[in-house]
DNA sequence: GTCTATATAGAGATAGAC
DNA sequence: GTCTATCTCTATATAGAC
């Protein structure tokens, strides 16, 4: 054998160059014709492989989300394993968002653009995305609401599930790389999405805690029609 | 007179049309054909009226955006002008929050459909917007950086930043209606969105106000390449 | 200012040779 | 399994009549 990588099958190549350009300029944005030149393919490959460009897209999704999951799966059976120690709200969120951010840690990792790709499916796919996660990780997702709620016990759940729509927003932001925040030139990539995992942890696990409005200080909420209302 | 409603005129029923269909197909999703279509004008009329597609994607966000930052401003102002009194995290986070959660209120309401259009600028349009965004609203976003920092006067500068974009990943998902959270049938719109707001401004008042890593408890922090790690 | 008609280019998909 | 060539459709943009 004289190469140490084994080599790239056309299908492979199809999803590596999809994930990059899907990420880069969006599905819609992104016509096969470029997909199939960057991937050094032939046009008609995608739909020999694929069937057609939606399948492909499906592809993207399934295989990077069925790896995202995975991990948060384990994470969280790790800490229900344990022998009588309940696990802390941090130790939990961890094991949500540790494995998001992993996925875009390494500039050598192949799966690394794949953030941006899902940060779009938000937006370009929202119902079918919202279907096919709920489907497919919807029991997943429930384990993890339970793990949260058990660590807040005083909160309605009403305002468990709008918090953590807040954290997923936030992971989904921050992951995808849409804020002001840089890295600093001296700290490797790596280094910076640990910290920026941990600092979300930190804040999402207080933003969790907040004390809840219904059994504390008047939050002195005005209608947006009232007309002195801070708009 | 016979008609209350002024005539709308076929630039702004372009208007109109173009902030339904992008928030709902995307920019390169939408092509000018439905655009018209919708519209009921001819195809032509856009080219005619905005030159380009480009351009007609561009003057839909500056002038909401413009609409937006200016509640901001006068908001942050208002808290400004108060003399004497110091405003608290939570006053500057509702002046940066209510106006854009406002924007999404009423079902009637003809800028309703932007904060989708405004989601998704952040990925199809991300470094345009970017730029757009520092160069127009640079100095106001200044203005309320210096505004919370002033409330958190222990919190290095990078967390700041960081806890800012953590925020604002928040309200745009939200904003989006992205999550799970759903409307309760028997609650207005509005009432759901005021609601919405006030949650999202206790959550990212307790999350910037979170201890800081540096002055406290030991946050454990593993690197991903650990492969004790729980990814 | 609005229309029809069309130029030009690009899209996704497929047929059929190899 | 991969190629070329092409079908068919749609896209943005524009020219020129009214």
């Amino acid at each position: 054998m004289t190469d140490a990588m084994p080599a790239q099958s056309t299908k492979d190549r199809i999803l590596a160059a999809a994930e990059t350009l899907f990420a880069d300029t969006g599905f819609s944005g992104t016509s096969l014709r470029q997909l199939t030149r960057h991937a050094n393919v032939n046009l008609a490959a995608v739909n020999y492989h694929f069937g057609s460009k939606d399948n492909l897209i499906r592809e993207v999704f399934r295989s990077r989300l069925d790896a995202l999951y995975q991990r948060r799966a384990a994470a969280l059976d790790e800490l229900e394993a344990r022998q009588g120690e309940q696990p802390t709200l941090e130790d939990v969120l961890r094991a949500f968002i540790l494995p998001a951010m992993a996925i875009s840690a390494g500039a050598d990792d192949p799966s690394a653009p794949f953030v941006k790709v899902l940060a779009r499916a938000f937006v370009e796919y929202r119902e079918e995305l919202r279907a096919f996660l709920s489907e497919r990780y919807g029991d997943l997702n429930s384990r993890f609401f339970h793990a949260i709620a058990r660590c807040l016990d005083a909160l309605p759940p009403e305002e468990i599930f709008a918090r953590i729509d807040f954290m997923i927003g936030a992971l989904t932001y921050a992951m995808a790389d849409f804020g002001v925040s840089k890295r600093p030139p001296e700290q490797s990539q790596e280094a910076y999405l640990t910290e920026r995992a941990e600092r979300l942890v930190a804040f999402a696990a207080a933003g969790l805690r907040a004390p809840h409005p219904s059994d504390g200080a008047e939050t002195n909420v005005r209608p947006f029609s009232d007309p002195q209302a801070r708009l």
